[in-house]
DNA sequence: TTCATAACTTACCATATGGTAAGTCGTCAA
DNA sequence: TTGACGACTTACCATATGGTAAGTTATGAA
């Protein structure tokens, strides 16, 4: 039950600290949200700053699980790479609290001296750019090649995935409905487009 | 003198607002850093909401002029394109604090009843879709799969562009000047890839 | 000279913030 | 039965927040 409520908190915190960032969410307002006090959660958590760390800690572990679900021997390096981007694609649609939380993250990086920021990024970006050299045109290519495209690639997805409400409200739902089919589809294009280009 | 004042308020603003977002930033700390009070501030703006408002709508104004300059006649349509999309690569660099702002307004869309994220991103959007449905390859496309490249090739650009510190925290600043001289060459084979390859 | 106005400042204020201290209450092992 | 402990709550507190009200001071037109 304590495990239980725990958990609940930081669910709750994900989801508020993902819409209204760091600063624009206050305990009493994660506690409200679940009938507790404030007290309540520090209690759990010492601080608001840990409380945030926990959840950034959270999201970071799920992270580090998918590495493992995507490599499947005797599959071409090149799909591979292309499957590991949609997974990634798909991965950002489903938690876009997660997508929109790490792109704060991102922005924040600067301000708060959070090693976090850093953490699950180094292992997953590595990955990436490793499994891109695999490939027999890019084997030769710079690091800096391989990092430049992998974050483009990373960049069109995320950026995809925290403009949901602002396309809406730009094109209307019937429209956005449209561009949401038709985007994997583009980004598979572009992915697939990049690679045999060659570096 | 007031209109430098003012403007000078604006900038001052624009670059904290964008650093810790509109909640991370309070009136005393603007005020501090020109020296003035927060008083001095609500005299000129009314509100914080507004002061905001007017940085947004700063920005806006800045990206209404970058339209024109680059539609020159006699150049073929897939380069205007590309330069366009160069012409905006630059701008994501030269201006890491709007770029900053406008991904956080992305972000905090859904909560605002902010019509503000809405202005400047409707004739911006519409502009690079026309000039993508021009190119004989893409005259046939669905707005959608047009819309979809677009907000892929931005998402690479603007998710670049506000990552400088994390990725310097990871791969260090050396790494992180090769992939900066690395990043521009590579994005454009990846509109020269997205567009050769067709819809 | 007068007087309005703009550009501020000092003085407040209600509210919200993160956090501390000291309880209350139920559970569960000894 | 007791007593420790975990999961909370109520009571506070110093500080910061956005905002109002009422000055003060400089400038420039009548």
């Amino acid at each position: 039950m304590a495990q239980d409520t725990r958990a609940n908190i930081l669910d709750t915190a994900e989801a508020l600290f993902s819409e209204r960032g760091f600063y624009g969410v206050s305990l009493a307002a994660i506690a409200d949200r679940m009938r507790l006090t404030k007290q309540a959660l520090l209690h759990h958590f010492g601080s608001k700053e840990k409380l945030y760390g926990e959840v950034l800690e959270r999201i970071s572990h799920r992270f580090r699980t998918i590495e493992d679900e995507i490599d499947t021997p005797g599959v071409a390096p090149d799909e591979v790479f292309c499957a590991y981007m949609m997974r990634l694609y798909q991965l950002s649609q489903e938690r876009p609290d997660q997508t929109r939380l790490l792109v704060r993250e991102l922005l924040d990086n600067r301000r708060r001296a959070n090693t976090a920021g850093t953490w699950y990024l180094t292992a997953f970006l590595q990955g990436l750019i490793d499994r891109l050299k695999v490939l027999p045109d890019w084997q030769y290519a710079s690091e800096a090649d391989c990092l430049a495209l992998v974050y483009q690639l990373l960049g069109a997805l995320n950026y995809y995935a925290i403009s949901q409400p602002t396309l809406t409200g730009i094109f209307g739902s019937p429209a956005y409905a449209a561009l949401d089919t038709a985007f994997p589809g583009r980004f598979e294009r572009l992915v697939a487009g990049a690679l045999t280009a060659g570096p």
